[in-house]
RNA sequence: GGAGAGAUGGCCGAGUGGUCGAAGGCGCACGCCUGGAAAGCGUGUAUCCCAUGUGAAAUGGGAUCGAGGGUUCGAAUCCCUCUUUCUCCGCCA
């Protein structure tokens, strides 16, 4: 969420950014100010009835104190209609306050500066690949072809327990799946991330403060006798851990990873091109977040950059990092990195690790700030996530680009992991 | 799930209708003291909003004692609902 005091200072600004991201917001930006005018006024006026109000009860406490009963009754009279002009202006103040909040929501996050214009991925800009991409070869399967027979990862088993897009992972390759998580949680670790474990339901609060709400309400399942979320990625509950916290500017920069399973309703976005491991309602995956000091949340969001790639290196895949257009960013970030690797068999790019600085945006609706030592003021933190990594499609990419007849090699990192160096099928 | 007791500032803890944003203690910051430190002494120490105002400040007003509602001229204090913690019982991975 934009603060108010941006949009006042900087209401064509605000504008103009929002455009990059194809967002046209000058009619809501004026709504808002006029509003905020409104808010303020009515709270001067409340105020003021209030300020007369709780004199008065003074007044009286002293009346009563000195025995005089008729001033304080007397007074008593006059308390009504102060009462009364408070709890009409208190009622317009909510209302107001609500009317903002909800246009407020509506403004997506302003892309930083270097962030391109665009409306699709094809905008997008290239930042620099690595790895070999194996030669094609017509031999080669898609996963799903791959694993056909020997259902080490059994779609129609999940489907039998729950649906679609709910597998089945079967010996190797759920060992695979552990050794990977295991894996990147040590990895990690090593870089200076503090592991947590968090609840994989979260409240509304939580679901609100990350911006999943109520933006995105249909993405997430919903418990509703408990009017609890599933969590769509660790984000939600690693972020709001920082919720409604002021942090000691000594103490940042925070960061934490965490390996949750992540559920995701993916309604209306099903076709062909999702088969298989490519898009699932149910995936692992594990998250890193930071929260910063707005001086350096880039210098955060590079070091996280750098440190996704060194994962898809490790482990010897073909990968290639784009910075998202405007157009193809989500709402809450100011800038985002996908990480992309080759899956062979399927001969595409898959989308492993998405890594955004958010800036204030959601540190704004969490109220998480940050106090220098013996200075009163508070500033908004900035808070950065990354995906360090989703499993499914690195597991796809694994046994797509590492098939030789019928076996596939297991990545040399990862033996200690697995226990074995390849799958035969 | 049943019964009971709680939820107060960074922490501990007092406060059962007015002078309470809240005693006291601890912690922390600054100052005095000291060759330096400790002890001691003094001062300060929540967040948000509004107004005036500024380089930063400051001053005045409003709100907040788990959350929401109610009673009252006035609520941390009384009533209701919810959340949550602890103890006992039951159940249980």
């Amino acid at each position: 969420m934009l603060t108010i005091k941006l949009i006042q200072e900087q209401t064509d600004l605000v504008a103009e950014r929002l455009r990059i991201k194809n967002f046209e917001a000058t009619s809501i930006l004026n709504e808002i100010l006029q509003l905020d005018d409104l808010r303020r006024s009515i709270q001067s006026r409340m105020d003021n009835q209030l300020a007369e109000l709780n004199s008065l009860s003074k007044q009286i406490g002293q009346f009563y104190r000195e025995g005089k009963t008729s001033e304080a009754e007397a007074a008593k009279e006059k308390t009504a209609e102060f009462k009364e002009q408070g709890r009409i202006l208190k009622e317009q103040l909510t209302q107001t306050e609500n009317q903002i909040q909800e246009l407020l929501v509506q403004l997506p996050n302003l892309p930083h500066e270097l962030v391109p214009a665009g409306k699709t991925a094809d905008d997008n800009l290239l930042i620099r690949s690595g790895g070999i991409i194996p030669t094609a070869d017509p031999e080669r399967k898609a996963h799903w072809d791959l694993l056909q027979s020997s259902k080490l990862i059994d779609f129609e088993l999940g489907n039998k327990l729950t649906g679609a897009g709910f597998p089945v992972y079967k010996k190797e390759a759920a060992r695979l799946q552990r050794a990977l998580i295991n894996f990147f949680l040590d990895q990690g670790i090593k870089a200076g991330y503090t592991e947590v474990q968090p609840p994989i339901l979260v409240n509304q609060d939580s679901a609100y403060g990350t911006g999943q709400l109520p933006d995105k309400e249909g993405q997430m399942y919903h418990a509703e006798a408990d009017g609890l979320y599933l969590i769509p990625t660790a984000e939600v509950p690693v972020t709001n851990i920082f919720r409604d916290e002021i942090l000691e500017a000594a103490d940042l920069p925070l960061r934490y990873i965490a390996y949750t399973p992540c559920f995701r309703r993916e309604a209306g976005s099903w076709g062909s091109h999702v088969r298989g491991l490519n898009r699932l309602h149910q995936f692992d995956k594990v998250e890193i977040v930071q929260v910063r000091h707005p001086q350096n949340s880039y210098q955060g969001l590079d070091e996280m950059v750098n440190y996704v790639e060194s994962l898809v290196s490790l482990l010897n895949l073909p990968y290639r990092i784009i910075r998202l257009c405007g157009g193809d960013m989500s709402f809450t970030s100011a800038m985002t990195y996908d990480f992309e690797v080759w899956a062979a068999g399927q001969g595409r790019w898959l989308e492993v690790s998405s890594v955004s600085n958010f800036e204030s945006f959601q540190a704004n609706r969490l109220k998480l700030r940050f106090k220098e030592k013996g200075d009163k003021r508070t500033t908004l933190a900035h808070t950065l996530n990354g995906s360090a990594l989703a499993l499914p499609r690195i597991v796809a990419a694994i046994l797509e680009n590492n098939q030789k007849g019928n076996e596939i090699m297991i990545p040399e990192i990862l033996h200690p992991y697995t226990g074995f160096d390849r799958i035969s099928l």
